[in-house]
DNA sequence: TCTTTATATGCAACTCGTTGCATAGCCAAG
DNA sequence: CTTGGCTATGCAACGAGTTGCATATAAAGA
């Protein structure tokens, strides 16, 4: 049910219907947790029904109707309660790890550009990162000194940006090791 | 549809039952891809009249019946497919970034027990992969040289060892932030 | 002796998440 | 002027994953 409380978070954060927060989903708040419109519509909904938040037409003109979501005090309660439950660290779901112990019965070389592929995504990610960094924390346009919410996003960045350097210099490691047993080994 | 090709490497790597298989995935296939029984049991009915498994039964003494399974022609056939298409780059599901940013709008410091547990856990989890590393890589006992299946299996572990040190690093990070907040700003 | 742990498999019900499709108007590019 | 993209919401169907329960036997520990 995370997603309730990511929802809850976001709007929190600002209040805006759930074609915004579907985009903030490919943005900050995507860093560490995806959902697709369906999904927040169908929650958005629930949450609503569940008195959890509050809604608002916003009648536009040259643009269909829009809902304004606002967390309401069941909805702050709610997230209260969660963030004094403890939760499971979370486990890894790693395709490509699947994948590379997989190219064993196969020809481990197959992956190489897959791999490639995947380390340009994992570096334009961190460019992403380090620009928005940048630009909302430690550039000179940055708000100083930041307050306790700024500082707790930016701690959440440093994590994105630091599991994308490790996950880059990884999947170096595994070009290396890929292309060593492809020399080695010439097909399979 | 992942979790197929999961059974399908670790089934290759060593055929077994549902119940091997399971534990299988509380260890080293579980380092990047998680599974209960049911979800294994019920995957390998559907692959196995999908022609991918062959079933085997074995009856034991003083122990219910086991079936082991192994993969058969269509099954590493299709493992190569999946091998050749390309996959999504993964996103991440961290509800911990989201209590993080959540603590914003309520007291921060009820996060740091929570924190330091999330801690424990992957530290001791990077002792397991050290441990597990030295026995079957780099270890006296650890055979020499390294075939195809090995060097892959050290690359993933690697990545996993990588993983919870950037971990650890980064929650160190987010403790000393919370304790800052917590002094400047005595609570919310 | 009774409980727990381990082996070994499975059903039923549920929630979570994805994919495809639909509607509807506006704006910009070709 | 038609195609495609952006805003804005939603249904229906499916597949993935979780939780609770059930069964059966045996060994080890309290």
């Amino acid at each position: 049910m995370a997603l309730e409380h990511a929802i809850l978070v976001s709007l929190l954060e600002k209040p805006g219907s759930g074609y915004e927060l579907a985009r903030r989903f490919e943005r900050s708040i995507g860093y560490f947790w995806t959902a697709t419109h369906q999904q927040i519509y169908r929650v958005l909904k629930r949450m609503e029904s569940d008195g959890l938040l509050a809604v608002r037409g916003l009648p536009q003109q040259s643009r269909p109707d829009k809902k304004e979501y606002s967390v309401v005090g069941p909805g702050r309660a709610a997230l209260s309660q969660w963030l004094h439950e403890p939760i499971e660290p979370e486990s890894v779901r790693h395709d490509l790890a699947v994948k590379i112990r997989g190219a064993a019965f196969d020809d481990p070389s197959v992956l190489i550009r897959e791999v490639e592929r995947h380390r340009q995504v994992h570096s334009d990610r961190l460019a992403h990162y380090l620009a928005g960094e940048l630009r909302d924390f430690t550039g000179p346009a940055a708000p100083t000194p930041l307050d306790a919410g700024q500082e707790l996003q930016h701690v959440v960045l440093r994590g994105g940006i630091a599991y994308e350097r490790m996950t880059i210099a990884w999947l170096d490691d595994v070009l290396a090791t890929l292309r060593r047993l492809g020399t080695s080994h010439p097909h399979a």
